[in-house]
DNA sequence: ATGAATATGTAGCAATGCTACGTATCGATT
DNA sequence: AATCGATACGTAGCATTGCTACATATTCAT
């Protein structure tokens, strides 16, 4: 996967990711992994600091617990969050409809 | 459209609408906008020094021209852009389905 | 005891598209 | 003739974003 083309996605992808229930940035990980056969194995350094990001944007909430001896920091949607994965699914429907439209149809000659 | 979301991909359309055949960058801006239902009304800031880019990686090649008093620099694939432009196709194809997926699903709770 | 997996975090970088300019020609309107 | 919109090219500087590379700590299997 271009290291690039994630941009601007990721944070619908976290949204998405926390839509059945609150998880923790390790666990978003595996999700966004598995989730999509492999294609997204992102490394810490793009989750935690994105997770930061949408908790400073109100987006999702976050508190610490401990599970057998590690800490974890949980991260949970907030109403706000809701909204704005709903909102990212009609953009992304929109988004890649438009490219793939071009993609495919290469373009007619113009002038 | 947000303004982030075409990051990575914006290579990928130019090198569509290039496919029919040569054009200069105003007409990619109008090939763009017409071909996408106005979701892609690219600036010319975005355009242009995208455009030599990919001459810069020899993707496209440029010639000028004149046409009723106004100036063109129109650009053409190159051999290397056509199979560029295939790539970006089976990575738009992965990427894009991926997304779509983990978009869908929401994601099952891991513990 | 050693290393892999689990778990969190930061500093600094590279890439990319956008904003806001500036220049110039042509055609239509006033 | 003057003005304005469309056509056509361009650049400097910015903001955002995801990644690399690093640092820390615990648990579990070998």
């Amino acid at each position: 996967m271009r290291a690039e083309a994630l941009k601007g996605h990721l944070d619908g992808l976290l949204l998405a990711s926390l839509e059945a229930g609150p998880l923790h940035g390790y666990a978003v990980i595996e999700v966004l992994r598995d989730g999509s056969s492999g294609h997204f194995d992102l490394p810490t350094g793009t989750v935690y600091p994105a997770l930061r990001r949408l908790e400073g944007a109100g987006l999702v909430q976050s508190g610490w617990s401990v599970v057998s001896g590690r800490r974890r920091r949980t991260y949970e949607l907030t109403p706000a969050g809701r909204r704005a994965l709903n909102d990212q699914r009609t953009l992304w429907d929109e988004f890649s409809g438009a490219v793939s439209a071009l993609l495919r149809r290469g373009a007619e000659a113009a002038t």
